[in-house]
This record gives C-alpha cells, sequence and structure tokens, in this order.
DNA sequence: TCCCCTCGAGTTCA
DNA sequence: CTCGAGGGGA
C-alpha cells in the first residue's frame, strides 16, 4: 500500500474504490484478530489502513459507505441513551457455589422433566466473563440495533457506539433468520484495561477501577467516536427473539454464531454429563488466572433447545441454565465503627466503617450492617477483624468475624434506642426487623431523605439536586419542605453566591427546576414518598384516580372508616389493608395536606392515562359482570367502569350493552345470548377500560 | 392459612 | 442486588 497516492490527488471515483476495497480488506483483518484471534498482520500495519480509510472518509464525506470500518454514525454526541424495550426480555441466572449446589440444580431439572434420578444431561460450559451483557438485533442480517441489558425488559441504545466495535458484525453472513436477536458479552481484556489506564493517568484523567468499569465506561460514552477509541471485545453467547428457528442444540447455536461471524468464547464447551460439568469446572478454576480477561464463573446451559422450552422459567431465572461462581474475593480488615443512618422512612441502619481494603479491585471502605439482629447474629463489635466479600455482585458484605483476632476489650454493639438525628425514640414494630426513628416530621434526617426521594430519579428527577446540596440547602433553611424548591427561583442569587456554587451552576439548577413544573401524576404521588407506595403502586393509585384533585378529594373522604371512598381504596387491586392505611394515615396529618395543597399550587399535575374521560367507549354505557374476574376484583372492575362514565348494574336487561364474561360465567351469560346483549372477555374488558396501556 | 410472586427500601463504589 | 413484607391465589 506504499504506492497509493495522496488522498489529496484521488479522483471521487478512484476513492469510492478504494474505500470498497478498504471495507472488505478491513473487515477481513477484524475477523481474523478478533475471531480467530490469529491477526494477520501487525497493529501498525492495521493501523495504517484505518487511518487511510478515514482520511479519505473525510475528504470524500459523501461517499461514506454503510458498511465503513469507521461506522460512527451520528458523530454528533447525543444528548442521552433512548430506551429501547428487548424484544425477548434478558436473562439473569440463578447462582450455585458448590458441588453440592450443583447437584441439586442437576436434580430439579431432572425432577422437572420427570428423568430418572441417574439419567444422563448434557450441557455447555461458557466462561462466564464479567462485562456488560448487550443485546443486539439483526433484521434481514443487518444490525439494527444494540442495546445494554438494562433491567432485561429495557436497556439503554447504544447502537452508535456498539458499531464502533470490530468484533460485531454490520451484516450476519451466510443465511440468517429475518429477525433475530443475538446476545452477548462486551468486555476488556486484561492487558488492554493496563494500557487504557496508562492512557488514562498520562492524560491525567481518572482511572478505572478494574476491566468491567472501563469496558462499561467506554461503551455508555454518548460520544461514539469515544468509544470507537477504546479496545473492546465481544464473544456472542445467547439467543432472545428469532423469526425461525435456527438450531436444535446449544452447541449448534454457537457453531451458528461463529458461522455468522461472531466471536464465540473458543473456551465453550459441550459437557456430556454432570461429571463433565464439574471437572470443566476445576478446569477453568485453575485457567483463570492465565486468561486475558477477567471470569467470575462459569455458565451451564442444558443443550437440548427442546429441554430448554420445557424447562421454561421460574421467576425471572431459566431452569434450564446456571451460573456456578468461583468464590468470592475475599479480604480481612478492621472495623473502625459502626454509624447509625437514618432512612427516609425513618428505618435506623448500622454501616460499618471499615479500614479500606482492596477487595477484587475495589477499595472498600464501608459495607452495610443490615439491622440490629444481623449484628448480633454474627457478634460483630467494634475494634473486630472482619472478612469482607464482594459476592457476584458489587455490594460488600461483611461475611464473618475472626474471633481470634478480637482486642480483649471489644465490647458488644448495644443498638441506639433514639434516633442519632432527633433523639426520638426509635422502636421496632413486633415482628419487623427495622427499628425507626418516631421523630416523623421532626426529624430532620428523615426529612432531607424524603427531599432527596422527592427530587430523585422516578420522582421529580431535578438534576443537580442530589444528596449534597438537599442537605446544605436544609441545614441552611434554604429549603424545609419540597416546595420550597420551587421557591428557589427567587434565591438565584443568594446560591451563586454559596461556597461551591457559581452563576452558571445555580441558573442551571433554577432551569432544571422549572423544567419540572409539570409532572404526571403517578411521578407526583411517588415523590411524596409515603412509606409503601413505590413507583409501581403510585402508578396504579394514578391511574385510577385519574387526577390529582380527584385523588385528594377521595383520601380525604376515605378518612372516615366505612366511608364509600375508604372501600373503594381497598378493593383496588394490588392495594391491601396495608398500604390503604397508610395512605389515610398520610391524609391524617394536617402537614402532609397542607404540603399538598402548596404542592398544587406551584406545580402543573398531569392527569393520568385517559380514562377518566367521556370519550372512553363505555362511558355513559350500562354494564354487568358475571362470573369470576382472575386479573381484578369485581369490586375494582366496578369503580373502574364507574370511573369511565359507565353504569354498572346486576342483572341483565336490555337497555345492557356489554356483559363482561369472567369464568364459570352462568345464568347472565345465557340471558345476555337470549336478549342479544353484547358480551366481551375479560381482556376485552381490560382492553376497553384502558388496563393494558401504560 | 400457606405459598408464591412482586414490590419497596436500603446499600456501595466508580 | 438482596432481603423483607405485602398482596393475592389456592
Amino acid at each position: 500500500m506504499s504506492e497509493r497516492p495522496p488522498v489529496e490527488t484521488l479522483t471521487a471515483a478512484a476513492a469510492a474504490a478504494e474505500l470498497a476495497a478498504l471495507a472488505v480488506e478491513i473487515a477481513r483483518l477484524d475477523a481474523a484478530y478478533y475471531q480467530d484471534d490469529a491477526p494477520e498482520v501487525t497493529d501498525a500495519v492495521y493501523d495504517a489502513l484505518r487511518a487511510r480509510n478515514s482520511a479519505i472518509e473525510a475528504r470524500f464525506p459523501d461517499l461514506v459507505r454503510a458498511d465503513s470500518p469507521n461506522r460512527r454514525l451520528g458523530a454528533v454526541p447525543a444528548a442521552g441513551f433512548a430506551k429501547r424495550r428487548h424484544l425477548q426480555p434478558m436473562l439473569s441466572l440463578g447462582n450455585v457455589f458448590s458441588d453440592a449446589d450443583f447437584a441439586e440444580f442437576c436434580a430439579r431439572v431432572r425432577r422437572f422433566l420427570g428423568l430418572a434420578e441417574d439419567a444422563g444431561l448434557e450441557f455447555v460450559g461458557e466462561p462466564k466473563i464479567d462485562g456488560l451483557s448487550i443485546s443486539l438485533t439483526y433484521e434481514n442480517g443487518t444490525l439494527t440495533h444494540g442495546a445494554t441489558r438494562g433491567d432485561g425488559i429495557e436497556g439503554e441504545d447504544v447502537t452508535a457506539n456498539l458499531r464502533t466495535l470490530a468484533a460485531i458484525p454490520a451484516r450476519l453472513a451466510g443465511a440468517a433468520p429475518a429477525l433475530i436477536e443475538i446476545r452477548g458479552e462486551v468486555f476488556m481484556t486484561k492487558a488492554d484495561f493496563l494500557a487504557l489506564n496508562a492512557e488514562q493517568e498520562r492524560a491525567g484523567r481518572k482511572l478505572f477501577a478494574n476491566p468491567r468499569n472501563a469496558a462499561a465506561g467506554s461503551l455508555r460514552q454518548l460520544d461514539a467516536n469515544i468509544t470507537a477509541g477504546r479496545k473492546l471485545s465481544f464473544f456472542a453467547y445467547a439467543m432472545g427473539e428469532a423469526s425461525e428457528p435456527v438450531a436444535e442444540t446449544h452447541a449448534d447455536y454457537l457453531a451458528r454464531l461463529g458461522a455468522w461471524g461472531f466471536a464465540v468464547n473458543p473456551l465453550s464447551r459441550r459437557l456430556k454429563s454432570e461429571a463433565e460439568a464439574r471437572d470443566f469446572q476445576a478446569e477453568m478454576a485453575a485457567l483463570r488466572a492465565a486468561l486475558a480477561y477477567d471470569i467470575d464463573g462459569v455458565v451451564y446451559k442444558i443443550d437440548d433447545l427442546a429441554w430448554q422450552r420445557r424447562l421454561g422459567f421460574a421467576g425471572r431465572d431459566p431452569r434450564w441454565a446456571i451460573a456456578w461462581k468461583f468464590p468470592a474475593e475475599r479480604a480481612e480488615t478492621r472495623l473502625e465503627a459502626i454509624r447509625i443512618q437514618v432512612g427516609r422512612t425513618g428505618a435506623l441502619t448500622p454501616v460499618a466503617v471499615l479500614q479500606p481494603v482492596n477487595v477484587g479491585g475495589v477499595l472498600v471502605s464501608r459495607a452495610s450492617l443490615h439491622n440490629e439482629d444481623e449484628i448480633a447474629r454474627k457478634d460483630i463489635r467494634v475494634g473486630d477483624t472482619v472478612v469482607v466479600e464482594r459476592a457476584g455482585d458489587v455490594i460488600p458484605q461483611i461475611v464473618a468475624v475472626i474471633m481470634a483476632k478480637r482486642p480483649r476489650d471489644a465490647a458488644a454493639f448495644v443498638f441506639p434506642d433514639r434516633c442519632p438525628a432527633c433523639g426520638s425514640h426509635a422502636v421496632r414494630v413486633a415482628g419487623e426487623v427495622a427499628r425507626r426513628c418516631t421523630g416523623g416530621l421532626i426529624c430532620p434526617a428523615q426529612a432531607v431523605e424524603r427531599l432527596v426521594h422527592f427530587c430523585a430519579r422516578g420522582a421529580f428527577d431535578i438534576e443537580g439536586m442530589g444528596e449534597k446540596t438537599v442537605a446544605e440547602f436544609y441545614e441552611d433553611g434554604l429549603i424545609r419542605g419540597p416546595a420550597d424548591i420551587f421557591r428557589l427561583a427567587a434565591h438565584e442569587a443568594e446560591i451563586a453566591a454559596r461556597e461551591g456554587w457559581g452563576e452558571v451552576s445555580a441558573r442551571k439548577l433554577i432551569a432544571a427546576i422549572a423544567a419540572r413544573r409539570r409532572i404526571p401524576l403517578a411521578r407526583f404521588l411517588f415523590a411524596l414518598g409515603i412509606r409503601r407506595v413505590g413507583e409501581t403502586t403510585a402508578k396504579l393509585l394514578a391511574r385510577h384516580y385519574g387526577s390529582f384533585g380527584h385523588w385528594r378529594a377521595e383520601m380525604t373522604a376515605a378518612q372516615v372508616v366505612g366511608s364509600e371512598a375508604r372501600s373503594t381504596l381497598g378493593n383496588i387491586l394490588g392495594i391491601g389493608p396495608a398500604i390503604a392505611e397508610e395512605l389515610v394515615d398520610f391524609f391524617a396529618e394536617e402537614r402532609n395536606r397542607a404540603v399538598l395543597d402548596d404542592l398544587a399550587g406551584l406545580l402543573e399535575i398531569e392527569d393520568a392515562a385517559p380514562m377518566g374521560g367521556g370519550d372512553s367507549a363505555i362511558a355513559g354505557k350500562l354494564i354487568v359482570f358475571t362470573g369470576t374476574l382472575t386479573t381484578m376484583t369485581r369490586a375494582e372492575a366496578k369503580t373502574r367502569a364507574e370511573a369511565l362514565g359507565a353504569k354498572v348494574t346486576d342483572s341483565v336487561s336490555r337497555r345492557t350493552d356489554y356483559v363482561v364474561l369472567g369464568l364459570d360465567a352462568g345464568s347472565k351469560a345465557r340471558r345476555a345470548a337470549e336478549l342479544g346483549v353484547a358480551t366481551l372477555s375479560e381482556a376485552e374488558w381490560r382492553t376497553l377500560a384502558g388496563f393494558d396501556q401504560e
């Protein structure tokens, strides 16, 4: 390539031809490097090809190919990542830690399939890489979307970033289904991680704690150009949605992944028995340190896909796969103090303050002790030397106390019976684990935590109002309650003058607050921080009551025991006596009602889902429910129908518009048929009543 | 009344 | 992510 003409002298036609050739050549080299682990040329030669490609593209931007090796689409950094719903949920996995656990897993599989106790099982074992799971969608063989795992249902759309990974083909080689989701792990090798950190250090930038964080940080860059500059690797290992079957066994599927152009972990192996799996586990444990990347265990999947389908899921975990984790990394350190934190609900949580210690690449200085029983059970004392573990996840735990190293004067920990923040009594309700501060509205710690919750994601989501800011503002009297946040604009100059603040940051904060003056009812209800009312329950309430005004009126009416409003509340599916009581109690407190009205005056609270309207298909209709409804109570169905403007009666007549048939519908169903009245299945009713919309 | 499932709350570190 | 507790179905 030495005799290639300078880019400046290229004609458009020559440039187009060369870009086409480069695309093919670089793709071939990528495959050799990432898939076969057999680089055909030196890095310098490869880099020169990439540079040449970039230079030509820079001069002829119109000629940039869809399959350009530089696939840095959207050179303009996006404002944030869009959400992307996976076509099939991305799985989580159950964990086992020992031979016995694994044997139990196998026994469960056999029991479920109705096999003999000694029946053979075949697995595929795959080293479990510590990276980020992602899902790739290919339509007609072309990569159209890539997303992070997220919560398994919905992830972040990082398509542009993933396109910059050479190990992810833009097109599948050979025949492929019209639509397929392919899952795998994006990771960084130990060597690439060290090199990146060395570079970060030279540039005076923050270092990454471990390869996993480095991979995550590199992929989740708003500017895909940064991702492109990082060395990220990828192994494919799983399937999501597929428009047609692609294999009969998992091993075959992995082979197809390879044929399509993916890198598949070469260590993955078909195992013909439980004993082979055990051997494989030992082999991988021994190999672990020598591998180019971090692994934290091995995933075993039942090889036969038909069996996988039969086994299905138990909750979120598939019954046909298990992660056999290596023992978690542990370290010893001294417990220097036990601090008591006060949460939003008043719960006192003990936290161990540790002499900082490195556990699996992360410096740990604190660990939750959960509650007072936990401290007593493990007999944890200040001054003890303790074993700290970062289990499969991130959150450190204190596993045990090393009794031999206990100082002679170490005294058993006495859990305080008063709130450290406000001095109120802290009591344990019988049957509950948590000891709670009874200070309620007077406790400053609870007040701050409630405010933090109010501003947090999922609630008002006010950028810049984190724990630190809220605590400072609260202390200085700038904000005492949630409504004060929306009056901060009047104090902009004062904020700008604060230590660590400036005009720009103050202006940004005020703008962020102003941007949240309009808020959906559900988020508003969640933000209030009523105990037992989380995101889901808030949504439920919002959908049920429709508007702030209606909710407020109903809750006021529900103060009366036995009132209709009270029974309506109790009849909402998902609202039981405990939640109902919390809501009633919240309203019983005058200060809470005052805060609500104050907020209502400052905000625009948007009505929930269009179901309190006269535009509903069942507004003004006469409805009869019969039989047993399976997804809601009769009372809730009635309340909903009425909220939508329908009338609910008990007997079917010619005037009846719809009869909703539950299970075992009897005489009323017959009468509806006789009279020619329209009937609805429960599902049809749900749709009509708007239950199934977000 | 018991069991299963889902939701809420709390936590660490970069 | 994990634990505890509430809610609902059997």
